[in-house]
DNA sequence: AATGAATGAGCTTTCATTCAT
DNA sequence: GATGAATGAAAGCTCATTCAT
């Protein structure tokens, strides 16, 4: 990469950077184009030359921050070691939701997006990468495609929905305390679509 | 009600009414308050007589819509006939499925706001009304209140997230598709806290 | 009119006023909105009450002024009292010629927009008044409708053309000087059309 | 010239063709350096190795294109086979004005700005080409010089007016049919100054 | 209580111009 | 000579809010 190319680079990261901690802090609504170039350091002009508005950039945000999380959580939650297809299941889960935990401004941020259409798109954007992974997951093969499907989507909106409120507030209860109520939950969604 | 009583409820009415529609079609951040006047027929101060920004008319439309769908669902689901808590718990919940699916507009502009937050506020704010209803439902001696409140918490925020999808999108099945899945994961996890 | 009516029309007045004088000195290209609500002395949000934006407020301009010239030159130029239809257009152009030397801002600005087009738009829009009179003229009668059409387009067109050179810059030659000529060719034309 | 002089005429040749096309289709004010550069495939930057602003562009533009078609009548009309100075500025006239029908594009582009003054601009720049052939014609030295001009200046800025609205709107008619009036008009206003 | 003309801060967006490569 | 990323002044425009009527 070119010292130019370099510097291209450098000054969009700079400016999703910037957007990012603005967005979460006073809300996209709120932010102005002028609040992200005076914070990143460069001239109005230049956030045009990478962007069409800002809702383009949040929403290239949106699905660089989702691809970081999957890819790690894919990457260190160590799920294939695991037997069943729901233990490989919640352990993705509990990686994304410490990562989360950690990082309660990115919660914040994609908070009701991390969601069933998300996730595809996520995977679909990353045929050659991690999402050749989950196409292995065997419980895949356990029921039918449509079956499965519905499964996922049932529980991936269920840990959206109550993470954000659980993590954020600790209401009802806190993410740990929550933690064996929600494996619970989850196994017994999945024991009853198998059954 | 005097007639200038009735002017004015008639106006703050029109209001709300032209709101809804604005926002759930536009976003409430595309809305200004001069649609919303000019489409209600009042003039510009007028709004500020009833409403501090757009921002609090928004707050109280949810409210009071959240009522209106609470109210119909404790009115007409038949809950008192039926015997377990569980089943009682289903058909309102089924009760305010159809409705949102009568009215998806309304499912829209709740989207991720029928949250068990929400739940909680509606009850506090009408403990002479339906709030009181809900206090006489057995189950909720059945348990700890912390437990039953982590149960609730769980599948409410379930049912809230997934029919926003299936309703809406009929992604990734429809509605009538997915009640019995709904069905059987809300029984699930209701039995995975009482064993 | 009430008080709120006139002032609404001086402020209106004000800002089509403020404009000429600047689209004139520096162009309508150079002259911003800016420019124009400060040396008029209003807000900026009130110059897009009255109109939607510089462009919008050009036209309107040049249709007020046209109209003005034109009904000045039917009230004062005399022409009722002459005999032929040639005298009569002959004393209508000079009027106007002599109103526009008077005032070179106005044919700088209406320059090249005195048209034919322009002639008919201001007939049409004033049928009550002053066009009235245009239509009791009556070398209306003297040829086919068609014939005094294009016998009117070329007089117009040239005389406009023609003006704007000899007034602003007396190049080739001033306009006493050109008076002259113009009303040989005028009548040269005429005579043309009607041998 | 070199392979570079090639280049270079070629770039610079480029750009005024495009700002050609842009400034008819969509008027010089809405036409960006931006928007010339890229139709054109050259960088930004070599805009103003050849090029003040687009106004400077603009200019050279008028100038060129004029030449060009004064050059076309001069070589194509066959004016010199004729006998009156008349007859020779009506075929020459002609000549100019199917040069326009055929490319209405160019009208609007010159519109207005084929005067008088052009004229004498295109002839002063020339004086070793075709404007020496102006010169030659007679009809210069049928009467006093400041006579002919006046007649010259009367006519073509009659003509020039006239065809923009014949020709690119008929109104109120074709340049076919106006043609004969035109003819006519041009000889009665000579006779004018000649009797 | 109701009006709606007026405001002006502040937003988004454009684009001519520069200059390091 | 040629490039095009970067600039930032300055434009157009919006809209929540006020207040005299």
């Amino acid at each position: 990469m070119s010292r130019v190319e370099e510097n291209k680079q450098q000054k969009k990261n700079s400016l999703m950077e910037t957007a990012f901690q603005l967005f979460t802090s006073k809300g996209i609504a709120n932010t102005t184009i002028s609040d992200i170039v005076e914070m990143a350091g460069v001239a109005k002009g230049t956030f045009y030359l990478y962007f069409k508005d800002k809702y383009d950039l949040n929403e290239k945000l949106i699905i660089h921050r989702s691809e970081q999380l999957m890819r790690h959580a894919l990457e260190h939650s160590g799920y294939e070691k695991l037997e069943t297809n729901t233990d490989k299941l919640l352990v993705i889960m509990d990686d994304i939701l410490f990562q989360l935990k950690e990082n309660p401004l990115l919660l914040r941020f994609l908070n009701k997006r991390i969601s069933w259409e998300l996730f595809y798109k996520v995977m679909e954007k990353n045929e050659e990468g991690y999402a050749a992974v989950f196409k292995n997951i065997p419980w895949q093969d356990d029921a039918g495609r449509k079956n499965l499907e519905i499964e996922l989507f049932t529980i991936i909106e269920m840990v959206s929905a109550v993470s954000y409120s659980v993590i954020l507030t600790s209401d009802p209860v806190s993410l740990e305390e929550f933690l064996p109520y929600l494996h619970r939950s989850i196994r017994a969604i999945v024991a009853s679509f198998h059954k």
